[in-house]
DNA sequence: ACGGTGACGCTCA
DNA sequence: TTGAGCGCCACCG
């Protein structure tokens, strides 16, 4: 695996329950603004799953983005931790939202 | 609201 | 080993 890699799922860790980072933010934590795709590849290939909670990660729009296990799961996920969706949207994405 | 272009690291051929 | 395609995106027209 890479380090980049690494970065990322490490980063996701830090992540509190009930909060989301963004694609872009979470690039930009590791260095690489311009990488907020890598990012996403990243996830989506997430070689260790369980312990890597992507889908705490949405778009900078409060968009959901993705989910390799389908959107409406990573939805589900959420409000359990607290996040409201709304729309397909992240309800109070500015207060929600984890800037590290 | 919509589409096209940019940018970056990973994966597979 | 090197090259091209691709993705859970961002930004500007």
């Amino acid at each position: 695996m890479s380090v980049f890699n690494q970065k990322v799922w490490a980063a996701l860790r830090l992540i509190p329950r009930g909060r989301v980072a963004t694609y872009k933010e979470l690039a930009k934590y590791l260095g690489r603004p311009k990488a907020a795709r890598a990012v996403g590849n990243a996830c989506g290939r997430n070689p260790d799953a369980p312990r890597a909670p992507c889908h705490r990660v949405v778009k900078s729009d409060g968009g959901l983005g993705g989910y390799s296990g389908g959107v409406k799961k990573k939805i589900k996920l959420l409000k359990l931790e607290g996040v409201i969706i709304a729309n397909g949207k992240v309800a109070e994405f500015e207060k929600n939202i984890y800037r590290f």
